[in-house]
DNA sequence: GGTGACAACTGAACAGTGTTCAGTAAACTG
DNA sequence: CAGTTTACTGAACACTGTTCAGTTGTCACC
């Protein structure tokens, strides 16, 4: 045997994790969090629901961990944006919090866990990559300004709210009569970014 | 008899709506609208959970209906704040945006209800009074600058959609290491304001 | 005063939910 | 082959919102 039995069995339990996964995912995005039940996903892969309890610990768990798999491809795809060289620091901030926008409402049952659903006190805190991608811009933008790290904390906070804001009312509210989504985006994060960020060479129309 | 048996009834009937509805909101407001049950509210005013359904379609309509009383509230409040007269048009706007705010701080359980739950297709879109309050404002704002009555609706929605991000986060995320609440609060809708409201007088420090 | 109508209310049930646990069956170990 | 470990299930527990047949009490009319 060239694979111990003890590896081999860890190696099938993983899979089983992941098809788990997998299957709640598909639920997850076509049902919504709201109507995702642990009967319906032990259903779906063929077991017993009391099985989903040798894999996971609880529904919130599986939640978590299907946010936080997302969050990983926004972050990695956000990693890439900020990379490029070519742009100036201010642009690309603003890119950033346009593509977290659009990726909360490519996602939106995603996003609804990981903010809109009521989070207690658990863990000291885990702030989001995302968070420290807009924090590393936002300090590239202010490079030099003589702003205080605390300043640039809450500048960031402030840059980070306001995106919430649009990004969880349009996902809400999908029928609201917006006048453009569009233009709404635009509208909110170049304001809060004029806001944050002293517009040296910034021209108001 | 000076009134009448139906009209008695139908007073009585009343009266214990505004029981149930007195009972719900404390347990509303001390338990949170998650743990909120029909079973616990019956139980508290003595009837069975049967009896509920004679005063109300469902669940959803008793949050319904104490979520718009708070809002009654937030509206009436609003409105005398911009009645005041000796304030100019934009500081009453940004009062009256970080009085939204602080309301929904205050109110956590109804403003989530309110905004945060899943609001599916019902009703064509009733807009919410304090909405219409911020439109008007930001109406006296750009009184005479040749706005277009799309793009006013345009930035009172985007000062809606930023003020509403600060809110939401500080009420579901109350122990995420926000540099200062207070500084917060005014560095969002400062510069939500700024970016919708040419800031003619203003002067950046 | 007796009787029928109507309103208010309850007990029990239905169909769900997340989660636990004793017990079984299969797989691996010595 | 016996014994241990692992994977899994059936059934149950304690909930949830909601419905409905049946019971009680109140009122109006004869």
């Amino acid at each position: 045997m060239f694979i111990d039995a003890p590896a081999r069995r860890e190696r099938r339990r993983q899979q089983i994790r992941e098809e788990i996964l997998h299957a709640a995912r598909e639920i997850f995005v076509r049902t919504g969090y709201e109507s995702f039940s642990i009967r319906a996903l032990a259903q779906s892969v063929g077991y017993s629901p009391a099985a989903i309890y040798l894999h996971f610990e609880n529904k919130q768990q599986i939640f978590d961990l299907l946010v936080e798999e997302s969050f990983a491809h926004l972050n990695n795809e956000l990693q890439a944006l900020i990379e490029k060289p070519n742009k100036n620091p201010r642009s690309q901030l603003k890119a950033g919090l346009e593509f977290y926008v659009h990726w909360g409402l490519k996602y939106p049952s995603e996003y609804q866990v990981a903010f809109v659903l009521r989070n207690p006190d658990k863990k000291p805190y885990r702030t989001h990559p995302a968070f420290d991608i807009a924090r590393t811009l936002v300090k590239r933008c202010l490079a030099g300004s003589g702003n205080a790290p605390r300043e640039m904390e809450l500048k960031t906070q402030a840059l980070w709210a306001a995106t919430h804001g649009i990004t969880s009312l349009l996902i809400q509210r999908p029928n609201f009569p917006w006048v453009s989504k569009k233009h709404l985006i635009a509208q909110v994060i170049d304001s809060a970014v004029n806001g944050a960020i002293n517009s040296k060479n910034g021209h108001r129309k």
